[in-house]
DNA sequence: CATGATAGCGCG
DNA sequence: AAAGCGCGCTATCATG
């Protein structure tokens, strides 16, 4: 295993590109100039680029992440640092801050989507369509060293070169960090997980597979409605069943169930809870994705049209919370779960510069602190009228609270507020790095013209209206949820190069059978848009929780220099990442 | 039989 | 009481 070189003077470029059977480099200098070519086969790259990192830790230009980590992460190479240039195009291609982006945009080859929806996991299942054949992702070195030469011409001619600077580095960082956290994967106890299956849904009938406790409610919901044969997974036939027994509702939804007054509501609410927990983390979904005590998902970095991750596979950022204590460190080994208290209002206070919101927040709770300011009379008032702000409430007890935190957070506010009015009108956001969002759709433009044409009709007017305040109410959000992402990944970076450092665990007998560079070291194992999981030895957890508290003052400090803001972290060291 | 839309619920 | 952002996944049901 080889440690990452600190990162210190800069150390070059090495671009990579592939021909048939065979990878081509390109070793550039810093400032670009070609230095060397060279020519391997595909047996003899891994050894190749381990020399490589091991004498000049060059940053790695590839096409794209996925296709080209993780062998080299199975070969034993994690690298410091690299360019992912499918990711970079898409912000560099949108961002405002690009002064001139039709060279990028003309190499419309790189514009492609995740390596996921181009090589399925399920391959039969994907129908090749000509514009995906079309624009598959470019693979020559040429054209990769053509495409960084575009890249780095269009940041450094931006408007803001430190900026996308930041943003495309931290981008590629976490496209080695996506691929390290599925190589890894997640520590997962089968047994901890069959163990809440049989308490919460029993043992499933031998013929049926039916769980006892999900069938015993069925038929006590039977009796109770008076219908034995009711079918309840069906919406329609559920809400006639219900409506013939009494209760009036207009959906099966549980928040309009829950206000019903009758004996059927609490187990039929129980019956939604168990189905749910049966059919998206059931022993199915045990089988297919656990193998070997972990959960392999597919994490998908810019896969949210505000930066932040998806995933693909498995519902990993949807892990319910009475899963968690399945999530086990290996014997032997101790999970460091770590999550920021309230992101995405503290980027907002650093964005705005607001230092009365940053103030309020620093070292607490920043509900406590906004009703500690005398502004809100509660914490939970005070969460509700943060959230709100951030979305976009316009009714409700949180549209009635918003206006009390304009008053005493008035550049915070401004800030959503101008994003918001921004949206509506048509015009473009972006986040502290420059992530810009899209423009409005045609269909959205098409409804705005028909509407200020004199002869609209009043739907029209209303319906352009109400798209309008749709898109203020994401451009809104979008600043805020896409600048608490790029903290994350900065947050992410900064925390995997940490690691990287951390001497090697003792050898245990896993190492030896994992086969892949993470075998002895404290590794990330699961990311969720403010929370990391890190799977260390016991003798390094501490250390290893050490550094995720560091790598957050670093991202802050790198995303909002000297402002003083502050991103708390809740650390525990535990065998398993059950909460409270 | 396959595809797409919708409801509902899990996560932040 | 159920609004106000961003997602993925499953089941059902209408449509091809």
């Amino acid at each position: 295993m080889r440690t990452p070189v600190s990162d210190g003077a800069r150390h070059g470029w090495v671009a990579l590109g592939t021909s048939g059977e065979r990878v081509h480099a390109v070793v550039l200098d810093a400032a670009g100039v070609t230095l060397e070519r060279v020519e391997l086969s595909a047996a003899d790259f891994p050894g190749w680029a381990i020399e490589r990192e091991s004498t000049s830790a060059p940053r790695w230009v590839w096409n794209d992440t996925p296709r080209w980590y993780p062998r080299l992460l199975r070969a034993g190479l994690q690298v410091s640092r690299c360019h992912d240039l499918r990711l970079s195009h898409l912000v560099l291609a949108a961002s405002d801050l690009v002064v001139d982006a039709a060279a990028l945009r003309a190499a419309s080859r790189w514009h492609a989507p995740p390596y996921e929806a181009v090589v399925p996991r399920q391959p039969a299942l994907f129908d090749w369509d000509s514009d995906t054949a079309r624009d598959e992702l470019p693979a020559d070195v040429d054209e990769t060293v053509a495409e960084f030469a575009r890249q780095q011409a269009a940041i450094t001619q931006s408007t803001d070169p430190n900026r996308l600077r930041l943003l495309t580095a931290a981008e590629s960082a976490g496209a080695l960090v996506a691929s390290e956290l599925h190589v890894a994967g997640l520590p997962w106890s089968r047994e901890a997980h069959e163990q809440i299956l049989h308490d919460s849904l029993g043992t499933r009938d031998t013929t049926t597979g039916i769980p006892t406790q999900i069938f015993q409610l069925r038929q006590q919901i039977g009796e109770l409605l008076g219908d034995s044969s009711v079918s309840l997974d069906s919406q329609p036939k559920l809400i006639r069943a219900l409506h013939r027994a009494g209760v009036l509702v207009e959906s099966t939804s549980r928040w309009e169930l829950a206000e019903q007054q009758h004996p059927v509501i609490a187990p039929l609410l129980e019956y939604k809870k168990l189905t749910r927990l049966l059919s998206a983390n059931g022993w199915a979904w045990l089988d297919e994705w656990v193998h070997d005590e972990r959960f392999r998902p597919v994490y998908v970095p810019s896969g949210v049209v505000t930066g932040r991750w998806a995933s693909s596979g498995g519902g990993a950022l949807q892990i319910p919370r009475q899963l968690r204590s399945a999530v086990h460190a290996d014997p032997g080994w101790k999970l460091v779960v770590a999550d920021v208290a309230q992101l995405e209002p503290r980027v907002l206070a650093a964005m705005a510069a607001d230092t009365n919101l940053a103030d309020a927040a620093f070292g607490r709770d920043l509900y406590a602190g906004i009703v500690n300011s005398g502004t809100i009379a509660s914490r939970s008032e005070a969460k509700i009228a943060m959230l709100g702000a951030m979305y976009g409430a316009t009714s409700g007890e949180s549209g009635r609270l918003v206006p009390r935190l304009r008053r005493s957070y008035p550049r915070a506010m401004a800030l959503v507020d101008s994003a918001a009015q921004t949206g509506e009108n048509g015009g473009t956001v972006r986040t502290w790095l420059g992530r810009t969002c899209p423009p409005p759709s045609v269909d959205w433009q098409l409804a705005q013209a028909q509407a200020s044409d004199s002869t609209a009709s009043e739907a029209e007017v209303a319906r352009a209206r109400r798209l309008a305040r749709d898109r203020g109410r994401f451009t809104r959000n979008y600043i805020v949820q896409g600048t608490a992402a790029e903290w994350a990944l900065a947050w992410l970076g900064d925390l995997r190069s940490r690691l990287a450092r951390l001497p090697p665990a003792p050898a245990t007998e896993r190492a030896t059978a994992s086969g892949t560079v993470f075998g002895r070291q404290a590794h990330l194992a699961f990311f969720l848009h403010d929370e990391v999981i890190v799977h260390a030895h016991e003798s390094q957890a501490a250390a290893a929780a050490e550094a995720v508290r560091a790598a957050a003052e670093a991202a802050g400090r790198l995303l909002f220099g000297e402002f003083r803001v502050d991103f708390p972290l809740d650390v525990s060291i535990a065998d398993s990442a059950a909460k409270e």
